[in-house]
RNA sequence: GCCGAAGUGGUGGAAUGGCAGACGCGGCGGACUCAAAAUCCGCUGAGGGAUGACCUCGUGCGGGUUCAAGUCCCGCCUUCGGCACCA
């Protein structure tokens, strides 16, 4: 008898086996196919390491392992997403800087991911807080400036009052900070924004050839909102003259219906020709509390309508010739269309609140059973007829869409357009702990960029980075790194003191993996032509429109400059679900359900862990922790290193379908079906402990079907009973597709589709045989047969006359 | 409002249209033990039957297609996620 099982001598055993022979670490190497498997690299908190990320790096650890029993050449690497917010706050909290806050983080982390026994190439671990790697993230920034997809505008943007930051919509969603919760106010500033919106219609594109879940290309998606419509140009008139004002419609089929136009609050009709509005003050007042209003309320739905009608102005619709009143209202966003609308309060819910509002007249274009003086009828693409639309009379939507469309074309007041809801990238932050961005405001030259040459462009060495509370970056303090001269003319300039936001490293990490020490490239070309595309990335929902469309733009975007060979970054990705704590609700410090995966290991160790996380339940749906099921794991463990004592060349294999075991377990890992997968081996385990010996085949099968998921385990014992081989050098099994199934097979049989009883027969048995075995077993009597459905190993079902 | 996913025992969850509940947890009973823990063995959807090898019911609800439906179709309910005064 073999001594118990000491998983902490075990374990430890063999991760310096691993770490210090550099067995993950990988190089180019085309004699071999290569694969690149990827997680997302974490942020490295101060509160180190959570189950969640036990469950986001275990897929692609079991793939990896796989792989390379396989024979591929795996690229798996590791690195730290760590300029950021939590860092910079903890820092001020703690007086430390943060550069030693996150390399204290980054220590610990390393050291946790370690003793899970990850098979990381912890040669080419990337921090992009490391300003060798930051530098290329500004290289990038310069490049796009350079093309013209980085710019700077002024807008009105959410500033959060206590972190003294400005937020993206979607950092301060519900009108409070993503970060702190506090409310967020509106706020004018110069913001740099990336031309993502030039990219909209590849990143829609480039789905159809990537491997996505839909759900995941659904979500990004609805993200780029794409719409089909057109501009159509109406004519303002005032006393003395006329503006031609552009609105944008999905429905110009809907013209005839158009009772009235609105424009935002912000549209530069109201300035540019405000000096013939009659009722100037009333719209001033309205345009400036539209202004005070915070984003969050002004898109409240189904809030009551409000406008102020502009007085002095009409608008001319350009297909019926009628004038119809202008109104502005806060229901209209400057920053989605035209900032224009022309107002259909027949057939759109919004317009017809504010038609009943204000009184104005509604006009049925499309024949439906509602009365749309009573309710509006939004009918859905496709749906109704069209009536009071002179020539479109009596087309269906779609045919009464494109003729209007043609029509406006050949008379030149409208044309076809196409518009997405996925507005620019804001792209800077007045903070710290960032990549400063590599500008230079010149009062002769303007934003110069700063010479390639000079990069990186470092953090100055701050005492003091608090955040100013006019909302300026501290940077904008250390007046030493702000003052500089322009490189192009010479003069006394100012460095731009804004940082990049904490998106910036993270879109492009994955391609500095595969050079990461490179001083010349961002991407060496070599190294790239081998490594290609990530085939496999693994990461949250939660980064599935922000995270994962950044890179995938800026991918496309180095594709286009030729810095990398392939247009879209990853081929196939997959999304863990939550663990949720064991009261079923999200892990949190303040339930005080957080599992902490260092007191997992410690109790029961990273194999029990590695196993439970992936037994837990369907990978990609949210699942509860549970300390019960754990001791499930361990439990299997136990039983799984007994085998160890019970090979025996007489023991009879009968009962265990190898080839089908292989098949199922290879299959299960990769479709990610890891729960199933341990599940066939617990099987398999139960078979073998009920005949109490297994073969030496059956053992070294085990353990290789085992290793990816239990690696220190599976590696002890394969050592142990090989002469001392090494499991990592053996080579994943195989199966014979012809020894799938069993020599005999166990066939159900249903009487008109209920369950009878059961026949044994020979696999591959004839309808006959079995119908025979059936009669035979009694299972069918001698009522009169009309029909016998069969299914060749499956199933008999026997229809009777009743 | 629009889009998407999901609803299965006490519980986490399995089931290319073909034996519903694999595997695990928990529970019950037994073995070992002075005893407990650990371990091992057996049983474990509900109801009925003589507690048996038998029958009936059963995958959110109501219909339908099919020899056969958790799975496909139609109509609902509930939960979760995404987008959202998006023209």
């Amino acid at each position: 008898m073999s001594e118990k099982y000491d998983f902490n001598k075990v374990e430890k055993k063999w991760q310096d086996y691993w770490y210090s022979n550099h067995i993950f670490e990988v190089k180019e190497d085309p004699s071999k196919p290569k694969f690149y498997a990827l997680i997302e690299f974490p942020y490295p908190s101060g509160a180190g390491l959570h189950v969640g990320h036990i469950r986001a790096f275990s897929s692609m650890e079991v793939i990896a392992r796989k792989k390379r029993l396989e024979g591929y050449n795996v690229l798996f690497p590791i690195g730290y997403d760590a300029f950021g917010l939590p860092t910079e706050n903890y820092a001020m909290a703690t007086k430390q800087h943060p550069r030693k806050v996150t390399d204290e983080n980054i220590a610990k982390f390393t050291g946790q991911l370690k003793e899970v026994g990850y098979s990381f190439d912890w040669s080419r671990v990337v921090d992009t807080t490391d300003p060798d790697y930051y530098k290329w993230t500004q290289w990038i920034f310069l490049q796009l400036f350079k093309k013209g997809l980085a710019y700077k505008a002024t807008t009105t943007v959410n500033f959060c009052p206590k972190c003294k930051v400005v937020l993206a919509n979607e950092e301060s969603q519900g009108g409070v900070c993503d970060r702190c919760g506090s409310e967020v106010v509106q706020k004018e500033k110069d913001v740099w924004f990336l031309r993502i919106r030039n990219y909209a219609e590849r990143l829609l594109k480039g789905l159809e050839k990537v491997n996505f879940p839909e759900r995941i290309k659904t979500e990004q998606q609805n993200w780029i909102g794409r719409s089909e419509g057109a501009d159509v140009t109406f004519t303002v008139r005032f006393d003395g003259g006329e503006y031609p004002l552009v609105v944008y419609t999905t429905r110009p089929d809907t013209i005839f219906g158009a009772t009235f136009l609105v424009v935002s609050p912000e549209h530069p009709l109201l300035k540019e020709h405000f000096d013939k509005v009659v009722n100037k003050a009333e719209i001033e007042e309205y345009q400036r509390q539209a202004k005070l209003k915070k984003e969050f309320d002004r898109i409240q739905v189904n809030k009551d309508k409000t406008g102020i009608k502009v007085e002095g102005m009409y608008a001319v619709n350009p297909i019926t010739g009628t004038e119809i009143p202008v109104f502005t209202a806060d229901y209209v966003m400057m920053d989605y269309g035209t900032g224009a609308i022309m107002a259909v309060p027949a057939h759109d819910q919004r317009d017809w609140d504010f038609a009943k509002k204000f009184s104005l007249p509604i006009i049925e274009v499309i024949k439906s059973d509602v009365d749309v003086q009573q309710e509006p009828y939004c009918a859905k693409e496709g749906a109704g007829v069209m009536v009071n639309s002179d020539f479109l009379n009596g087309l269906k939507v779609k045919p009464a869409i494109k003729k209007m469309i043609e029509y406006m074309e050949a008379k030149g007041v409208g044309k076809a357009k196409v518009d997405y809801k996925m507005k620019d990238w804001a792209f800077n932050r007045q903070r710290y702990w960032g990549e400063p961005i590599p500008i230079i405001n010149c009062p002769h030259c303007g934003q110069v960029p700063v010479p390639e040459n000079e990069l990186p462009l470092r953090l100055p060495d701050l005492k003091d980075f608090t955040p100013t509370d006019d909302g300026t970056s501290p940077l904008s303090k250390c007046t030493d790194w702000v003052n500089t001269v322009c490189p192009v003319c010479g003069a006394p300039a100012k460095r731009e003191t804004d940082t990049m936001p904490q998106w910036a490293g993270s879109s492009w990490y994955f391609l500095r993996y595969e050079s990461p020490r490179d001083p010349d490239h961002a991407v060496n070309p070599d190294a790239n032509r081998y490594w290609g595309q990530v085939d496999w990335y693994n990461g949250g929902m939660e980064h599935v429109t922000r995270h994962l469309i950044y890179s995938r733009f800026w991918n496309q975007f180095l594709y286009d400059i030729g810095v990398v060979k392939d247009e879209e970054p990853y081929i196939r990705r997959s999304a863990q679900g939550l663990i949720l704590g064991s009261d079923g609700e999200k892990m949190s410090k303040s339930r005080g359900n957080v599992v902490n995966p260092d007191d997992v290991v410690k109790q029961y160790g990273a194999d029990v862990l590695r196993l439970f996380i992936l037994f837990i339940g369907d990978y990609e749906k949210p699942a509860p922790w549970s300390q019960e099921g754990i001791k499930g794991c361990n439990r299997f463990r136990q039983r799984f290193w007994g085998l160890v004592d019970m090979v025996s060349d007489k023991a009879d294999t009968s009962d265990l379908n190898l080839d089908a075991l292989i098949k199922k377990v290879g299959d299960d890992y990769e479709a990610c079906k890891f729960n199933t997968a341990i599940a066939q081996i617990m099987t398999a385990l139960n078979t073998v402990y009920a005949r109490g010996s297994l073969t030496k085949k059956e053992f070294n099968t085990l353990c290789l079907l085992l290793y990816p998921v239990a690696p220190h385990i599976t590696s002890e014992m394969y050592e142990r009973l090989n002469g001392g081989a090494k499991i990592d050098r053996a080579s994943f099994p195989t199966y014979d597709p012809a020894k799938l199934t069993a020599d005999t097979v166990e066939i159900p049989v249903q009487l008109m589709g209920k369950l009878r009883g059961r026949v044994t027969v020979a696999a591959g048995a004839t309808e006959a045989d079995v119908l025979a075995a059936a009669k035979e077993a009694g299972l069918i009597g001698d009522q009169e047969i009309v029909k016998t459905i069969y299914v060749p190993d499956k199933i008999l079902n026997v229809v009777v006359r009743r």
